[in-house]
RNA sequence: GGCUAGGUAGCUCAGCUGGUUAGAGCACGGCACUCAUAAUGCCGGGGUCGAGGGUUCGAGUCCCUCCCUAGCCA
């Protein structure tokens, strides 16, 4: 009997780009969706564009565009960085749609004739000049603890404490610089405390990891309070249906465009709503967020739609963040690597190969270590996996490109099935991690054989053909398993293994117990390439790439078919396009020490602090600005501009100036700077 | 600051309710092989399990203190 099952992963918030955190969330439930439906299972995957709130609101007034035209713009990009990396939703739509709006006044309207809803005087930070409320992060100023300066108004970065903008000392806003007021308004609040039994009952019962649970337990200690789910006008989203003048808080819509967007789809396929939504439906619901939004998923979403007359979640899975190299992605250190930056250099699947391989199941951080990127990938994938195949495949095509009808050792090929089981629980409670290691354990066992049977030695005995044919089925055969144990995380190979070995042999978990005999087989097609580790690099912006070595073979190996749409736009002449811009590597940078140049009259040393390291620049700007009046600035430095030696020593770089020339004669030399609160190191783009 | 999670070979990670000489893959060294995308197979070196105390016949595994990393504090 399949199970019904609805799948979800977190909403991308249509401020900015997709970067390798969304992607290790997507692709963490994209495994999950895909190995449910090779099961047999009858499994949905739906996502949408997170669109209302504050931010989305500001930025579109600083682009000088409508919020419509920015979620719009952001959805497409999304959508593409995720179809990038062969994220396969069942839907993907929008919080700012029909749907969702009737379901967030359905929902609000429920929850308020059920008495949930209650109404109350909030004291809020109030821009004069913008004419609006301010949340906490629009407001800045000094610690009331510790004093420290230009801290957010809800928490301070150097001290930890935590209060209210009203607390800030020098409070500013970030809106217009002025300084806000405090300033009455009524909110709604959904109380969240009426619910306290019931979410207690419901997480025994929900398969939360036990790590979730403790954060729960912590939760409820504290005491579960009333939560705000109303902003003032203007605000980006929905009015709410009774209170003219106020917007339901994005959080309060954002997880209901879980139903909205399934509402999109079941207009579109025919599905049964209430099979999916009713309180007491079989079928499973399982949200895949990360550990930064438990608190929205495991308490106030399964108490809004219990409060509502729905169903609650099955299971919430929360993942770690992801770090690059060690450390949390950071835009300064070039660490913070972008969905379209990885796809412009590489092919999904090794990523999602890399992901699928470190996800346990656990809240614990997930480390992308670029080394470690490529050496796993080139050997799990290329090494050990493509290689059975492609060592194999001269074998049949020499003795007539068609496989044995029997196995010479099927006690081998039973042992490769018979964990099918086991690696499938893993993927169901999302130890990929461990799957992966049992399937490249099989993955030696089965190079090993191939290694002892030697059918390059018995093919030489053209008496013997079949018999090497006999070794390389059974090999092939191996594969096969190891490659539907996998076909969750590599669907692109498995897609293209299934064209020479045909569609068959990877439609479904539990038809690797019938091995492949005497079928034909297809030329054997290029599973996989190898990942070059100089691309690998190219994805962290920061390092200083290495002068660019010369008249190297192209850096990408030629990849047969590159399946990668977006050809290059044609420009006019004369016009260069983002990518060309993207090549330059500009950094602020603070000068710590200047002096002249002993010898050159023109020249200036520079020694340039950009954050992580520091860098020797010589520039001929000594006409027009004195030593001393360099030092502490910040100049803008071209970070990626091959050192080149001078006569005076190496120049590491160049720093930017505006110049210009009036009939031959200068008009001076006009370096350029950064606005304050600029950081050594900063990329500027 | 409080809480939650993590800190095991150069790198990335396994180690269940405490029990024989702490495991794997990669990297490194040696050998073999040449079918395979310089792939594969065999052998080997390498760890006082974040630090310090404690409980126990016995602790990476339990308790306490401290240090480091990430997240949450709605």
């Amino acid at each position: 009997m399949p199970r019904q099952i609805l799948v979800t992963s977190a909403l991308p918030y249509a401020n900015g780009p997709l970067h390798f955190g969304h992607i290790i969330e997507a692709v963490q439930t994209d495994v999950w969706v895909r190995f449910q439906k090779l099961r047999g299972n009858d499994c949905l995957y739906v996502c949408a564009e997170d669109t209302h709130g504050t931010p989305i609101m500001i930025r579109a007034q600083q682009d000088g565009i409508t919020p419509e035209q920015l979620i719009a713009a952001s959805a497409e990009a999304h959508s593409r960085d995720y179809a990038g990396f062969l994220i396969d939703f069942d839907q993907f739509h929008s919080t700012h749609s029909a749907e969702n709006k009737a379901w967030t006044d359905t929902l609000y309207t429920t929850l308020r004739d059920r008495g949930v809803i209650t109404r109350r005087s909030v004291r809020q930070s109030y821009d004069e000049q913008a004419g609006m409320f301010l949340p906490d992060r629009y407001v800045r100023g000094t610690c009331p603890r510790c004093s420290a300066a230009d801290q957010y108004g809800d928490s301070c970065e150097a001290c930890g404490a935590t209060y209210s903008p009203a607390d800030l000392k020098d409070p500013v806003s970030t809106v217009t610089g002025t300084t806000p007021v405090l300033r009455d308004s009524d909110h709604l609040f959904f109380k969240l405390g009426d619910f306290e039994t019931m979410l207690r009952d419901w997480l025994k019962t929900s398969g939360l990891h036990e790590s979730v649970r403790a954060k729960l337990g912590e939760w409820f200690e504290a005491g579960l309070k009333d939560w705000d789910i109303s902003r003032d006008k203007p605000y980006f989203g929905f009015e709410i249906p009774d209170a003219p003048g106020k917007y339901f808080y994005v959080w309060f819509d954002a997880p209901i465009g879980y139903i909205g967007s399934f509402a999109a789809l079941a207009a579109r396929r025919g599905l049964d709503f209430d099979r999916y939504w009713r309180s007491e439906t079989e079928t499973e619901l399982h949200h895949f967020i990360g550990k930064d939004i438990g608190y929205f998923h495991t308490l106030f979403w399964p108490a809004v739609l219990h409060g509502a007359g729905l169903r609650r979640p099955t299971g919430v899975h929360v993942h770690g963040f992801l770090t690059v190299d060690g450390h949390k992605m950071s835009k300064s250190r070039g660490t913070f690597i972008t969905a379209q930056r990885y796809l412009e250099l590489l092919p999904p699947e090794p990523l999602r190969y890399y992901f699928a391989a470190k996800l346990t199941g656990g809240i614990e951080d997930i480390d992308l270590n670029l080394e470690d990127f490529t050496a796993r990938v080139n050997s799990d994938i290329v090494g050990k996996l493509v290689n059975i195949a492609s060592r194999c495949a001269p074998f049949i095509e020499r003795a007539g490109g068609h496989l044995s009808e029997t196995l010479p050792d099927h006690a081998l090929f039973v042992s490769f099935t018979e964990p099918r089981e086991r690696i499938a629980q893993l993927y169901e409670t999302r130890d990929y991690a461990a799957a992966i290691r049992e399937v490249m354990h099989l993955a030696d066992k089965a190079n090993q054989y191939v290694d002892q049977q030697k059918p390059w030695i018995v093919a030489k005995d053209p008496a013997r053909v079949d018999e090497a044919r006999a070794i390389a089925t059974q090999a092939i055969n191996l594969f096969r398993v190891l490659l539907v144990y996998l076909a969750p995380v590599l669907p692109r190979i498995t897609q293209t293994a299934a064209g020479w070995l045909g569609e068959r042999a990877f439609a479904h978990w539990d038809a690797v117990q019938e091995p492949l005999l005497g079928s034909a087989l297809g030329k054997y097609p290029q599973l996989a390439t190898r990942v070059d580790p100089a691309v690998v690099k190219q994805l962290v912006a920061s390092a200083p790439t290495p002068a660019p070595t010369v008249a190297t073979a192209p850096v990408k190996p030629a990849k047969a078919a590159a399946p990668k749409a977006a050809p290059a736009p044609t420009l006019e002449p004369g016009m260069i396009g983002i990518d060309d811009f993207a090549k330059l590597d500009l950094r602020a940078a603070k000068v710590l020490e200047a002096s002249r140049v002993e010898g050159s009259d023109k020249l200036l040393c520079l020694k340039l602090d950009l954050g992580d390291h520091q860098r020797q620049v010589f520039s001929g700007i000594s006409a027009s600005y004195a030593p001393e009046q360099l030092v502490g600035r910040f100049v803008v430095m071209i970070a990626n501009l091959a050192p080149r030696k001078m006569r005076f020593g190496i120049s590491e770089g160049m720093v930017l100036c505006a110049s210009g020339k009036a009939d031959g004669v200068s008009e001076g030399v006009f370096l350029l700077s950064a606005d304050s609160g600029v950081q050594p190191g900063m990329k500027i783009s």
